[in-house]
DNA sequence: ATTATTAGCGCAAACGATTGCAATAACTAG
DNA sequence: CTAGTTATTGCAATCGTTTGCGCTAATAAT
């Protein structure tokens, strides 16, 4: 276990059955520290139990999005999962061109956040933004 | 035509081949006055040719992303393109819950942008950025 | 015009991800 | 502890999108 218990206990509190399956998703994606793809819960899911099937992890990952658990990033065309830590908010910026990401303070946007709610009431779910673009790297290479 | 002749003569100038079905998707694209769906765009494309496949469409359309003509916009699992209009840039707000679409002034994220690049070297990619979030609307009918 | 080059096409298969469904197992109440 | 209920599972089919591959057709040179 790596102290995401009061999870466990959360989920359980809101009418979800804490299965094995399920456990095992969360106790992969807590174990890791930083984003880790679906391809990759699966093949550490597997080896914890006789079987586990794909769909099962992506819904499980799904509900622990939906629950607020963990954020999803999606880097080149794969989604990833990285558990939501309070204590270290943040964003994710993903380089088009080579897949590499970056973490961004919760600091740069939470102005414009606060202009989205104030003058939209639209609240953006900053926790799963996604910031494409090109890194630095990328550009000094390109201008070959 | 819909004014959009200068994006066939880059594109011609680019070294790429102005095809009848490139023609008419960029044609029907331009036409549109927002943004357009991937199977709304085929279907239109069909009624101007005997036969013109999807994956050329999508070829196409993601041809007509890399050469800055058009904006892509992930609206629920769709993908929906528009043309980029310099006199009108703008950012697009998607509701997860309801997929209304939302228009954003680029002034909103012109400083953030102008942080990202100076203090990352990382040059976010705004015309194709989609905020997820919640809308005013749905917000008020899900406190129920 | 004719030809040579090669980018783009239709097609079909594959991709990562989601969903419908019958069987199963986690919870609840007694 | 047992029985009942129903959420969750494995499975398979399907979703929207992308890709590999020969054939075709758009361009450039003659």
């Amino acid at each position: 276990m790596s102290g995401h218990g009061s999870a466990v206990d959360m989920l359980r509190s809101q009418g979800y059955r804490m299965t094995p399956q399920r456990l095992s998703v969360l106790d992969i994606v807590a174990s890791q520290q930083g984003h880790i793809g679906v391809d990759e819960v699966w093949g550490l899911a597997r080896q914890q139990h006789p079987y586990v099937d794909l769909a099962t992890v992506y819904r499980t990952l799904q509900l622990l999005k939906r629950a607020g658990v963990v954020t999803e990033v999606l880097i080149g065309n794969r989604l990833h999962f990285e558990m939501i830590d309070k204590h270290n908010p943040h964003q994710h910026m993903v380089c088009s061109s080579c897949d590499s990401v970056f973490t961004l303070s919760p600091d740069y946007l939470a102005g414009f956040s606060r202009r989205l709610v104030e003058e939209f009431g639209f609240v953006p779910d900053l926790e799963n933004l996604t910031i494409g673009g090109t890194c630095l790297a990328c550009l000094q290479s390109e201008q070959a």
